[in-house]
DNA sequence: CTTTAGCACTCGAGGAATATGAGTGCTAAA
DNA sequence: TTTAGCACTCATATTCCTCGAGTGCTAAAG
C-alpha cells in the first residue's frame, strides 16, 4: 500500500531529524521541519498511522517516534536525496588515493582510513580473490654462496619472493635444473593440486633435490593461500564511540571486538547482491548477531581481472545514509578506476 | 630515606589490593592482608606517613588511599615478586610463535595478539631499523613481452619486488644493460644518495633508458623508506574497555584513538634505556600527553643483525605489573631467540 | 616511645521522593 | 478533514536524605 505524499514527507522528516539528533522525534519538531502547513495534531494522526504500518516505533508510550528498520528501508529506497560531495571532499579523496600508485593493500588501507575520517564511522575493507589461483611462473636468483631468492608469480599478477638459505652451495646448472623442474611441474596448479604433485614427486626424486623443491613449492602454496584468504581490515573503529548509541560500553564492546581483529567469528557476510554495486543492510537485515543493531553500507569495486574488493561503512541504524552513500559510491568508483580492468594489473607484491 | 620494613609491607599490600580491586584501600583491608599483627590505628599512622612521603594519595578526605606514581615506582623496583608463568602459558606462547617461521611482521603481529590476550591489556609493537640501509643488489626478470619484475635486495636481507610494465618490449641485452647500470651505480647508496645519483644521471643518459632506470630506482627508494619507517602496530585495544578506569568514554577515547592508527601524533617515545631490555614507564613518566594516566611496560628484542624491535603493554597505572612483566619478558626472550643474531637473517619479503 | 581503643567528622555512593516537560491519544468543535 | 484543548504518561533531572567506610586526633595502655 502506497503512502500518501504527506506521510512520506513526515516519515522523511522524522528519519532525518532522528539521524541528526539521535533522539525520538515529536510531532512539534516534525511540524516545523516537514514544511507542511498543518497543525501538530494532524501530524500526530499521521504518525499514529505510520506507527500502525510499521514504519515508526515508540520507545515508550509518551516519547517521540523513531524510525523502524522498515522506516529506514523506505527512506533509503525512495525518500533519500543523494548528497553531493563538495569539491573539497572529492579533492581530499583524490589526494589520498593518487599519492602514488603504491601497493594494492596499502592504497586500500589508506582508502579505508580516509573514508572513515570523512564519514565519521568505522570502515571495513575486504578483498576477495577469485576461486582458483595458480602459479604462473617461478624464478630463482642466486644471491650468495649459500642463499637464493625464489620469486613466485601468480596468474593474478601478484609477485612474491623469499630468501632461501641452503646449507651447501648450489651451482648454476643445478639452479637452472631446479627452476626447470618447478616451472614444468608446478605451474598452473592450484594449492591442493600442488600438494598432490609434491607428494607424488617425493618418491622418485633424490632427497637433496626434493628438499629444495619442497621448500620453494611450500612457499608458493603459502602465497596462494595468502591470496585466496579474505583480507579483512578495519579503520576508525573508535569513531563508534562518538555516537550516542554506543555511549554505554556494554553496547560498544562486542561490536568493537567484532570489528577489530580480535574476534574469530566469521566475518561480514559479503552477500553483495551481485550486479548491484552498492548495498545497504539495515539492522536486522544483517545476518550476523553482532550487527543486529547496526547498519552496514557497502560497495564493491573491481581489482584487476579476477578480484573483487568490498569497502563498507558500519554504524548505528541511525546512520546518515545520504552522506555515507554519497561518499562511499564516489570512493568505490575511484577505486575501480584505479584498479579496474582497463588499468594494468595490480603491480608490486600485494602483500598483506 | 629508606622505609621501614613495615611501611614497605603496607605499601605493597595497598598496591596489590588496589591493582586487584581498582578501589581505594582502607586501613582495615590492609590490616587483614599485610599479615601484620597490629591494629588498624597503627596502620593508619603508617599510611599517613606514606602519604606525607608521596607514596600514597587520597582521592578525597575520607576515602582509602591509592598508590601515587612514586608508590608504583617503588613497588615495581623493590617490592614486586616476579610471577612465574604456568606451563600452560608458556605452551600457549610457544604455540603461537612457532607455528611456522613465516614472515617477520606476521609473527610479530601474532605475538602482539597473543600477548594482548594473555595479559588483558592492549599491546603495541614497533620495529626500528638501523640508521643507514642500502640496496645490496638489483635483479630484473622478463616475464612477458611488456613487463618485467624488478627484485631489490637490501643489506638487511629484505627482498622486495615489483612488476613493471613497459610500453615497448625490451630485448634481453637491453635488460642486462639496465641491470648492469643499476648494480654498478646504485648499490650501496642510501635513499638520499640514490636521489642525488639519479639526478646526476638524468642529464647524460638517453631519455628512454633513463625512464626505466628511474622507475626501478624509485621503487628501491620506496623499499628503503619502508624499511626505515617505524612500523607501529597495535593489538587488543578493546581490552582497554574492560578496565574500570576507562569506563567513562571520555577517558577511553583519546587513548584508544592514540593507539589505533588514527592519530598522527608522534608515536611512543621508544626511549628504551639502552642496555636494559625491560622498561616500565609509570603515568607521568610518559612524555606523551595521551599517556599521562597510563603505564607502559615494554621490552625490546633483536631482529637479525641490524634491527631492534619493541613490544609493549599499555594499561592504567593500576596495572598488574607482576603479571605483565613476567609474560612480557618471556615473550621478548622468545622473540629474540627466534629472530636474534644466531638465526639466519629474517627471510622472505618482510612487507608490512 | 609505640601501640591501641575510642570517637567525632568527612564525604561519596545509593535511594527515595519530587518536579519537569515533552509528547501522546482522544474528544469535540470548526 | 483539520484543529484546538486537555488529561495522561513516563523518562529524566533534581533534590534531599541516609548510610557507612574511612579518616585524624586524642588519651590511655604497654
Amino acid at each position: 500500500m502506497a503512502l500518501s505524499d504527506r506521510k512520506k514527507r513526515i516519515l522523511r522528516a522524522i528519519v532525518e531529524t532522528y539521524i541528526a539528533t539521535a533522539e525520538p522525534v515529536g510531532s512539534k519538531a516534525v511540524a516545523q521541519l516537514a514544511g507542511l502547513d498543518v497543525s501538530t495534531a494532524t501530524i500526530r494522526n499521521e504518525m499514529a498511522d505510520l506507527t500502525d504500518q510499521g514504519y515508526l516505533e515508540q520507545p515508550h508510550t509518551s516519547a517521540g517516534r523513531i524510525p523502524s528498520a522498515a522506516g529506514y528501508r523506505l527512506y533509503v529506497n525512495e525518500l533519500m536525496d543523494r548528497q553531493q560531495l563538495t569539491l573539497q571532499e572529492t579533492q581530499r579523496i583524490n589526494d589520498a588515493l593518487n599519492l602514488k600508485m603504491e601497493e594494492l593493500d596499502r592504497v586500500i588501507d589508506r582508502a579505508g582510513k580516509v573514508l572513515s575520517q570523512i564519514s565519521d564511522y568505522p570502515v571495513f575493507t575486504m578483498a576477495a580473490a577469485k576461486e582458483r589461483i595458480t602459479v604462473k611462473r617461478f624464478d630463482l636468483l642466486m644471491v650468495e654462496e649459500n642463499a637464493f631468492i625464489a620469486v613466485v608469480m601468480t596468474d593474478n599478477s601478484v609477485v612474491k619472493n623469499k630468501l632461501v638459505h641452503i646449507p651447501d652451495g648450489l651451482s648454476d646448472p643445478q639452479l637452472q635444473m631446479l627452476s626447470a623442474v618447478l616451472n614444468s611441474s608446478f605451474v598452473g596448479l592450484s594449492r591442493e593440486e600442488m600438494e598432490e604433485a609434491l607428494d607424488k614427486m617425493e618418491t622418485r626424486t633424490a632427497p637433496g633435490a626434493f628438499e629444495l623443491i619442497a621448500l620453494v613449492v611450500e612457499f608458493a602454496m603459502e602465497v596462494l593461500a595468502g591470496q585466496s584468504e579474505q583480507k579483512f581490515r578495519t579503520a576508525g573503529i573508535t569513531h563508534l564511540l562518538e555516537h550516542p548509541e554506543y555511549r554505554s560500553l556494554d553496547k560498544a564492546k562486542p561490536l568493537m571486538a567484532y570489528l577489530s581483529e580480535e574476534s574469530d567469528v566469521p566475518r561480514l557476510p559479503a552477500t553483495l547482491d551481485s550486479g548491484k554495486n552498492m548495498n545497504i543492510l539495515i539492522g536486522p537485515e544483517n545476518v550476523n548477531d553482532a550487527l543486529k543493531d547496526t547498519s552496514v553500507v557497502m560497495a564493491s569495486y573491481d581489482i584487476g581481472d579476477n578480484m573483487r574488493g568490498v569497502i563498507g561503512v558500519v554504524g548505528p541504524t541511525r546512520m546518515d545514509y545520504a552522506k555515507v552513500t554519497a561518499r562511499l559510491s564516489y570512493f568505490a568508483d575511484s577505486l575501480t578506476r584505479m584498479f579496474g580492468k582497463e588499468l594494468p594489473a595490480p603491480e608490486g607484491d600485494s602483500e598483506e
